[in-house]
DNA sequence: GAAGATATGTTATATTATATCAACCCTTCA
DNA sequence: TGAAGGGTTGATATAATATAACATATCTTC
C-alpha cells in the first residue's frame, strides 16, 4: 500500500493514527464521536485525497447520514484538529501522515496518479516567512502545494 | 489604491500591464482577443481576487457573453499566459503584480479584509524544493498560500 | 427536570466548474 | 475560389463542491 510514494504497513498505520487521534481527543477534550472517527478510518484506510462526496458515499454506507453537511461537518472536524488536511487544488481532503507534531503541512501532488506526499516543510521560517516579514503580514496558516511528477510516473510516462 | 497592502498608481499600473501583455502576445504569438483583454482589464481594475462569476458580470455588462464559460475560458487563457493567478485557497483570480518576469507566486491573503500580497518566492530553490528532491518529486508548478492578518488589520481589528 | 451546549440528520439552495454543440472568423492551400 | 481545419465565441445543460437553516436527539450542569 503506497504512503506518499512509498509503501508502508498499511492497517497498522490505521490502528496507529486512529488510536493516537482517540488519545489526543481524550485530552484535548474532543468528542470524537462515531461519525468523526469513522470519517478518519476512511480517509486513512484510502490513503489518498478524497472528495467530501466520496467520503459521503462511504459515512452513508456505514449507515450514517447521506447528506452533504454529514461529510462536511466531519471533515471540518478532522481539520481544525489536526487529523486531515485539505488540498486546496484538489478540493479534497486526506489523513495527516504526521498526527501529533504540530506541523505546517506541504504537499507533493502528482499530477498523473494523484498520489500524494506530505513533506513536513516549515515554510514560514523559510522564503514566505522572509516575504511576510518584510511585509509585515502575520501568517496563521499556510497552503503550500507542489504539482509534479512522483518518482514512480517519472519512469512510466 | 491597494495593490497588496501597499498603494500605487492605479491607472498608469493599469495601462503599463495591459500595454505589456500585448506586447508578450505579440511576441509569443498568443491571441489577446477582446474577450481576454477584458477580463485582464478587470482583474486589474480590481486589484483584488475575483471570483469568476463575478469576473462574468463584469464581461456581460461590457456586452460580452454572459454564461459561464465565458469567463472560465478567459481565465484559463490569462492564467496560462501567466497573466493573472488562481488563488485556490479563494476560489478566486487575480491579476499577476509580477508580469514578464517568469516566477512561482506565492501570495499572503488577509484573511479579515481580503487584501492579497504577491510575493515572488522561488520556493521550488527552498523547503519545499529539498522536500521534493528527497522524494525524486519532479516539480512543475506550486501553491503557496500564507493565510493571517495584513498589516492594516492587525493595528484595527 | 429545565436550560444550555453540542452533535446529528434533513431539506433546500448557493457557489464553482465543465461537457457539448452551433456559429463565426480566420488562414491555408488545392 | 472555396473547401478544410484551427481557434474563438456564445449558449444550453449539467456536474461537482459547499453552506444555510431547521428539527431532533443527547449530554451536561445546575
Amino acid at each position: 500500500m503506497p504512503l506518499g510514494f512509498e509503501h508502508h504497513n498499511h492497517s497498522a498505520c490505521i490502528s496507529d493514527t486512529l488510536q493516537r487521534a482517540e488519545v489526543h481527543c481524550r485530552e484535548a477534550n474532543l468528542n470524537f464521536t462515531p461519525v468523526r472517527r469513522r470519517a478518519l478510518e476512511i480517509l486513512l484506510q484510502e490513503h489518498r485525497a478524497l472528495g467530501a462526496y466520496d467520503l459521503l458515499t462511504e459515512l452513508a454506507a456505514s449507515g450514517m447520514g447521506k447528506q452533504p453537511p454529514v461529510a462536511y461537518r466531519a471533515l471540518d472536524f478532522l481539520v481544525s484538529a489536526g487529523f486531515a488536511h485539505k488540498i486546496e487544488r484538489l478540493n479534497a481532503y486526506i489523513a495527516c501522515s504526521h498526527l501529533g507534531s504540530d506541523h505546517a503541512p506541504a504537499f507533493l501532488i502528482c499530477r498523473n496518479c494523484n498520489a500524494i506526499n506530505e513533506a513536513n516543510a516549515e515554510l514560514a521560517n523559510g522564503r514566505l516567512g522572509d516575504a511576510a516579514r518584510a511585509a509585515g503580514f502575520q501568517i496563521e496558516r499556510t497552503v503550500v502545494e507542489a504539482l509534479g511528477l512522483c518518482p514512480a510516473c517519472q519512469d512510466a510516462p
